[in-house]
DNA sequence: CCTTAATCGAGACGGTACGTCCTGTCTTGTT
DNA sequence: AACAAGACAGGACGTACCGTCTCGATTAAGG
């Protein structure tokens, strides 16, 4: 029932091999092949672990980004949104863009992977910015009633520069867009 | 010097074919190799006219999307944004729904092609979003001077939906949107 | 310094698969992996007793065929020959043939699987023969010199019907081998 | 419908990777991607011409046994079995050898292949043979009515020896088994 | 009218990757 | 030790596309 336990360093070998073919070649220089190859590991081993290029990417992502969203909590909720929105953004400047771009090309073609990286990568993401808000609104700094669109106004624009203009997740980016959904959270809807 | 013409039949069965691969099985099912055997035609006439995937979708997106933009100009800011917004997704939610995301696809796995959508495709829908704005402006109705972000604010949720949620686009979302923009558009910035 | 004993029952659980395998699915159908699966042992049981493929057989057919040739003793060259090619013969129409084919496929992929054969089946069956063809020239009813030859006359066109028509095996083909071989051994050579 | 024509190049350079890889390695060192690999040819161009190692095996042998069987006519019987099966074995003792082993090796492993080898290349042969025999009959220099028995006691014992004892196909065994054929050949059946 | 040249379909070409299977070895915990 | 379980590197399987190429057969426009 037991076997022989799976080999951590096989692990590590997958994904540091991922990781790098990622950064070095973006999402086309990808394959399980290329996987496999650069990690000097058995095309089987990568294949017992994930079912497919889109599942390597997230979980590398996911042991990459351990640097946990900071749902930052200063009793303001400029400051907050502030503090995340330039974390989120400086993150997407370097390797996790380009993480989160091959996400998205994965997504796009598989729209089972796609819903599941929805419930598994985007709620959370959606979470800390909805417990910002939360907390702005029992301070009575929120008049607007949907959450959910506040949210779509913070993610929909970041999504939209990692499409068609990576460069634009700049820090006075960050800023102006902070101020616009506080203008919109403190109207009534 | 001349030789023989191209034969326009070919062009449209290229565009049919494509078109219809999308449609019944999202990007993942089209290639060059299948486009050429559904429309009946040779590989090298599709390489004679477009040198990649990207560059045949863009062409069935812009041929069948000649619906062009409206544009709408009622004198009221609200009412523009809404009509484009309600407009726009509802494009969104059919065949050029598919057809956009595959140009996102394409575009993520090729930076030069992503460039060339940004000049080509997106430029011209943010002309239009700019365009309502300006005469918002003119007529005294928009304060907030970015007209970039707010566009952002516009096109940024909707792509967003298009990678991991194509059901979100519905009018409310569009109303509810049309109404973000302007509480944004409305204060100072 | 003993261990744990070896199992008896894994021991017939292996031959078991391995037969069944080679009768159902012919050589081609047959692996360590699909014999370890088949008798639910694991592959390491199946390699600590045989080092491949061939081994399973050679012992699969040992075991199977220990229906000893006959080696009959009639007091007439003819009616022993005849006894002994229709017993091999019929032998061969079955079970026994398939496994025979087996071996053949293996010694040809591995000549030091094929010496081994020789040595040690092959060379058991020649001797039944040339035991009859002693006593037969015992009898003065043998005037050819070299047994050798005969022995291959008998079963050369056996492995020769093995390879590319193993319908021809019948009773009839026998009793004119048969005849053929005395018809040489009763030349001076 | 005709489309670029095969390169003629191509059909060499699988013919001979595949000839080197025998003589080299034997059956085992055979493979479908070792064949495309030394001969730096796509395993495409391969698969296109050849559906299996088999037919590559037969093309090979029917390509490189051009030096067609004799079919000896000098007038004597003994003479011309003499002749054929000398030439016959002598070509057996070298990489013709290894290709006929490869050969049988495949048959064994594929009934269909066997049928197939059995109508196009085994029954040449055995054609070769009989018009020696039929000759002889009608200068009245054989008694015997079954050819076809007579054919199996030349051809049985030389693909037995290819089995298990490629040695032992020398002059001096052609000329015992010429003796006995004869045999056989002058009695009555 | 008759070259000239680009088009057409067909399909071969070297490559790369796919996802699966088998080989023979190994590493667990259990018996 | 042997056992079931199963991971491991390696390598072959047969298929699908990639983008390029070479055919023979059209189809105009220009000499």
């Amino acid at each position: 029932m037991t076997g022989r336990p799976r080999d951590p360093a096989v692990d590590d070998a997958i994904r540091q091999a991922a990781l790098s073919l990622i950064t070095e070649q973006g999402y086309r220089g990808v394959s399980m092949e290329g996987i496999a190859a650069r990690s000097g590991v058995s095309k089987q081993a990568v294949y017992r672990r994930y079912p497919s290029k889109g599942e390597v990417i997230l979980d590398v992502l996911a042991v990459y980004a351990r640097t946990r969203l900071p749902t930052p909590d200063t009793g303001d909720l400029r400051e907050d949104l502030l503090a995340l929105l330039e974390a989120t953004f400086a993150g997407q400047r370097g390797v996790p863009g380009a993480l989160n771009q091959a996400l998205a090309a994965e997504a796009l073609q598989d729209p089972a992977f796609a819903e599941r990286v929805s419930r598994e990568l985007i709620a959370a993401r959606r979470q800390a910015v909805r417990q910002i808000l939360t907390r702005a609104r029992e301070r009575g700094q929120l008049a607007h009633p949907d959450d959910d669109l506040l949210v779509d106004l913070v993610f929909g624009p970041m999504w939209y520069a990692l499409l068609f203009a990576p460069g634009r997740l700049t820090d006075a980016y960050a800023a102006a867009l902070a101020d616009a959904v506080i203008a919109v959270g403190t109207h009534a809807g």
